[in-house]
DNA sequence: CTGTATAAACTCGTCCATCGAGCATAAAGG
DNA sequence: CCTTTATGCTCGATGGACGAGTTTATACAG
């Protein structure tokens, strides 16, 4: 027997089946043979591996469809009594829950709405979806993965201004304290879902910036998102892009947050600050092609969008662009406003090839996927694997 | 025989050792014994490894001063026939090149001033002294790292306004075609430097920020410099966090360099841009206790810049920011102006816990420690080894 | 000065993921 | 039906790491 040891120089045994693994998970429904040749891996190492992992119930093969000569190969794909994610999605006004296999692809299985209610009353609803799938599936449910509309530090909730929440503990939905519980922001994990397989697949370094409430987003490099030394990174709505002296709820002035939202349409227009900002946004950007005065309202604030963009284009130089939530529409219906700031704020040097800004593309369920991705990552490592197989022999 | 391959799942030939060689190259005198116990080495296993490195020329043990009982162990260190690297600093007026070993000290054998002349009677000196230094040392040069007072983009100079320069290209530093050019920004590789062994040590993510004319730095993230997809990340200096509306020599506008440096202290001093903004801003802060229109302008700089690198803190979530070139000294001319933007910048829920602001230590060097760390880092890597070893038996 | 305690190095048999060469196999094409 | 081709499978070899047992170099106690 062998002990469990933290940080093994030498502990090879997962290298080459996590390798696989990966590859999977990257691009369901590769074939073996395709697998090999991309990790280098020898036929023979091909063969043992994917034994291995078929025995240990984490990938399954089944025959590929023949195309021309030779032996045909298999697909890979989750086994199915493999190891599942939960994944939450906690939003503004209503929740959902989700199941992922290895591959990756959340399912949703349970919703449910929460418009204005306090954190009690809404997190019992979803340690108890938790608690059913889980109860469902039993060992198989490895992590819970959450994505929530909120600041995350440390893992844990320290304010959720959309939701009206201060500081909330979420440990109630790991549903019993044995599954590992990882939470994230709902605009962090939504990027990390466009870097790894929405319209920024494949960039090395991947900037998503979502507008709702104020801006949120990130900057993925390889797949992991930069979240700082509290995971709270990513704030980019509190660069002080926007009107200097102008007082930000979170404390702070000038802050982006309030140049780019609905908040901006309205003072532009003259208007109180709207309570729901999100909607009014939508309602203005709806009503652009009827209104000169909200067209250049919106004209404006896409021009604030595009300028503070291209400071940060300047300042992280990302492959690519993803634009999540309200971003894409604002550009959408102020495309001169927004090119021509982007394009001025850029150094002259970057002008000739700037990063594609591109839609977001998984939509409403980014952040659903995010947290399954993380949570998956979190299986997908030595020590995940070490306790699945450990729970497949009890 | 083997084939060097590129990307082996398998090859953990090296993997233990270069751990090894990582641990003694981050804390220089570390002992054999302690280096087993940080990597969970078995002590069959530390023996086998030194003794492999040591055949390789790529470690010497000393017998360590002994420290109670038991038998005594070694101290680990770079092997005096062992693989060099060749540091370039290219600053404004001057350059240094350095030698060092795995141990990542880098020792200045050649110096020269360069003041206001072009590329091409520049690089011409600096190449020899590589050439010189290649010559000396011969197959123990295994790289050369090279940090320049300009905007790197994929490894080339694509514009050094302070050095008065175009595009320019740096190849001819690698004094011939077999070494690697590693070539990066110089406030990057001040960054690194602090980040792994200065100011920011263990931080596992650090901001460097560093003022000379305008505003450079960059994000370190586990050692590793978050440099975007061009490498040129980090030009925090082109976030609009400035004057809204002034024209910046990059093209864009409202830059944050112009509300930092010496220009923005003329600025607001009513007088004209200095030819030498740097010189300018350290005449002006060396007599703010003597001038009170000046210790205002310095104040008001000082201000602007405190609340940009708020915003900064607020999106990038460091653990630690370190302070190079003239932001230390602008900081401690107007401390409480510098102060009171920071903390009053600061989201409300970081102002509890925020993450500590000191001076860079390594001064006028982090970029040289920095350029040779980061061609030992091309040294150190499974290929860098393969070529070793390929170099020492012909 | 000698014996004991202690910590670390060394030895050696074992393990196991991977390699690589050769063989077996399942299609497509003639 | 036989050949071609790409792939999967088998099996001995390799080599880094492991771990238990042994040796060695020092400190300390008497």
């Amino acid at each position: 027997m062998r002990m469990a040891s933290p940080s093994r120089v030498g502990d090879a045994r997962w290298r080459g089946a996590l390798a696989v693994l990966e590859e999977m998970r990257r691009e369901p429904g590769v074939t073996r043979a395709v697998v090999a040749q991309r990790l280098g891996l020898s036929s023979g190492s091909a063969t043992e591996i994917t034994a291995r992992l078929r025995e240990l119930a984490l990938l399954s093969e089944a025959p590929a469809a023949a195309s021309g000569r030779g032996r045909p190969t298999t697909v890979l794909g989750p086994h199915p009594e493999g190891p599942l994610v939960i994944a939450v999605d906690l939003r503004q006004e209503d929740w959902r829950c989700a199941v992922a296999a290895l591959d990756g692809r959340p399912e949703i299985v349970e919703a449910g709405v929460h418009a204005g209610r306090g954190p009690e009353q809404v997190i019992g609803p979803i340690a108890q979806a938790v608690r059913r799938v889980h109860t469902r599936h039993g060992r198989r449910v490895r992590a819970v993965g959450v994505a929530v509309a909120a600041t995350v530090q440390h893992g844990r909730v320290v304010q959720a201004a959309t939701l009206g929440w201060d500081a909330v503990d979420l440990g109630a939905l790991a549903s019993d304290a044995r599954l590992p519980l990882l939470i994230g922001n709902d605009a962090t994990l939504a990027g990390v879902a466009e870097a790894r397989e929405g319209a920024a697949a494949g960039a090395a370094t991947a900037l998503h910036v979502m507008i709702e409430v104020g801006v949120g987003g990130t900057l993925v490099v390889d797949g992991r998102p930069v979240s700082g030394a509290t995971g709270a990174g990513g704030e980019f709505g509190h660069l002080p892009l926007g009107e200097p002296g102008l007082r930000c709820p979170c404390g702070a002035t000038g802050c982006w947050d309030l140049a780019v939202d609905g908040r901006a349409i309205a003072r532009h227009l003259g208007e109180p600050p709207p309570d729901d900002p999100r909607t009014y946004a939508l309602a203005a950007i709806a009503r652009t092609s009827a209104d000169a005065a909200t067209a250049a309202a919106v004209g404006r604030t896409a021009g604030s969008f595009g300028g503070g963009l291209a400071g940060l284009i300047n300042a992280l130089d990302p492959d690519v662009v993803t634009l999540g939530g309200l971003a894409q529409p604002l550009r959408a219906a102020a495309t001169p406003e927004f090119e021509a700031a982007l394009t001025g704020g850029l150094m002259r040097f970057r002008r000739a090839d700037p990063p594609r800004v591109v839609a977001a593309v998984l939509g409403q369920d980014g952040a659903l996927h995010g947290a399954a991705l993380t949570a998956l990552d979190h299986v997908l490592t030595e020590a995940g694997m070490n306790a699945w197989t450990a729970a497949l022999r009890p």
